[in-house]
DNA sequence: CAAGCGTGGGA
DNA sequence: TTCCCAAGCTT
């Protein structure tokens, strides 16, 4: 690992914030430094493209547009609001954070990393960036974009996924950080990672901190960051049953607070390739699986749906859920995680795999 | 501290 | 198809 004299410390300093005064990025969450605003960005981007977080970023702040709006808004509407961006609990800490600052803060953040780490949610990256940003402590905060940077910068060999990694990156970068602008520094270092010192196909040679780079001056752009595989998803097989009646009804089903996709609506799952079962046996199935009892009697249809599956990857999961369609005579009463509802509804929070599944079943239906 | 927890995009 | 990547946190 390199060590930086005083002077190239400031040259680097220097170097870096004016290339991001002159060609930072113009984001929604970079219009002003309120700390409801940086504390929001930063968990939206938790391992999510910044595409894919802007729409959400902007429809949040419409329906929320205070802090104060959100402590007094519901769980449900939460996860609705946040359907499809993965990772729910990010969901469910957000509103959990927004209670205690309201209500047993009097409405006041925590001004420092060590303080903001307590909230529900908010680790050592958020923590570092709200205090850098929202409230100028000189703290780092150590992203996958951080550690790629000062990775080749300063050639750090630390495997990125390991419990070191932190502790590593933390006393190496700490020391650069300038104490007058410590928020644009971290802001710079990620708009740096993500333009020309990207995962794949780096620029190098263009950077503005080239000249800092020892793996670049090296030429082994390519061996930095150290970072070690991920393990590949298990592969799980589940049967959806589309539950309907004639007028279009279907049985939607929460599952559990905790787990994947927690709290979210489906059309109720069974587990493994349910296609040739018998009705009497889904149904014994379901019952078992989700405390859902309905009289064999009462099945008018049994379709299958379509030829194939719906297929989603969770990050240690690989699903393939095959489609059952029964048509019901009439609606039969119902656990307390469990509803009625059009089979196109739009009150309850959909994870993406229930909207695959729907898609699929709207292609494929028959009638 | 290893494992669990989403999703979309690109090569 | 498969793999990796993208502003991580919790238990």
């Amino acid at each position: 690992m390199i060590q930086w004299d005083a002077a190239t410390i400031k040259q680097f300093q220097d170097t870096l914030l004016g290339w991001y005064d002159a060609h930072g990025r113009a984001l929604p969450w970079r219009r002003d430094h309120a700390p409801y605003h940086v504390w929001l960005s930063e968990v939206m981007l938790q391992q999510t493209g910044v595409q894919t977080v802007i729409p959400y970023y902007e429809r949040w702040l419409a329906h929320w547009p205070t802090l104060t709006d959100l402590a007094a808004a519901d769980e449900a509407a939460v996860l609705k609001e946040w359907a499809g961006l993965g990772y729910y609990s990010r969901a469910r800490n957000l509103l959990k954070t927004a209670q205690i600052i309201t209500q047993e803060r009097g409405g006041q953040w925590p001004t420092t990393a060590a303080g903001l780490k307590q909230l529900p949610g908010i680790g050592d990256y958020v923590a570092g960036a709200v205090a850098s940003i929202a409230f100028g402590e000189p703290v780092p905060a150590i992203d996958g974009n951080a550690y790629r940077v000062f990775a080749r910068l300063l050639l750090i060999d630390t495997d990125i996924r390991s419990g070191a990694a932190q502790r590593v990156f933390r006393a190496a970068i700490t020391p650069l950080i300038p104490q007058d602008r410590p928020g644009d520094f971290n802001q710079a270092v990620m708009d740096l990672g993500s333009s020309y010192m990207t995962a794949k196909h780096p620029d190098s040679a263009h950077s503005p901190v080239a000249a800092f780079d020892a793996a670049y001056q090296q030429g082994v752009t390519d061996q930095y960051p150290v970072k070690s595989a991920k393990k590949k998803p298990v592969a799980k097989t589940y049967t959806a049953l589309v539950l309907t009646t004639p007028d279009g009804q279907a049985v939607w089903q929460q599952r559990p607070s905790r787990g994947l996709l927690a709290s979210l609506w489906t059309w109720p799952l069974l587990t493994g390739d349910q296609r040739a079962a018998t009705v009497p046996e889904l149904l014994t199935q379901l019952a078992a699986a989700h405390a859902i009892t309905m009289a064999s009697a009462a099945v008018l249809r049994d379709q299958s749906v379509g030829a194939g599956s719906v297929t989603h990857v969770f990050t240690h999961q690989h699903w393939t859920v095959y489609l059952r369609h029964l048509t019901l005579a009439a609606p039969t009463a119902l656990p307390a995680n469990a509803r009625w509802l059009p089979l196109a509804q739009q009150t309850l929070a959909e994870p993406t795999l229930q909207r695959k599944m729907a898609a699929y079943y709207n292609k494929n239906k028959t009638d």
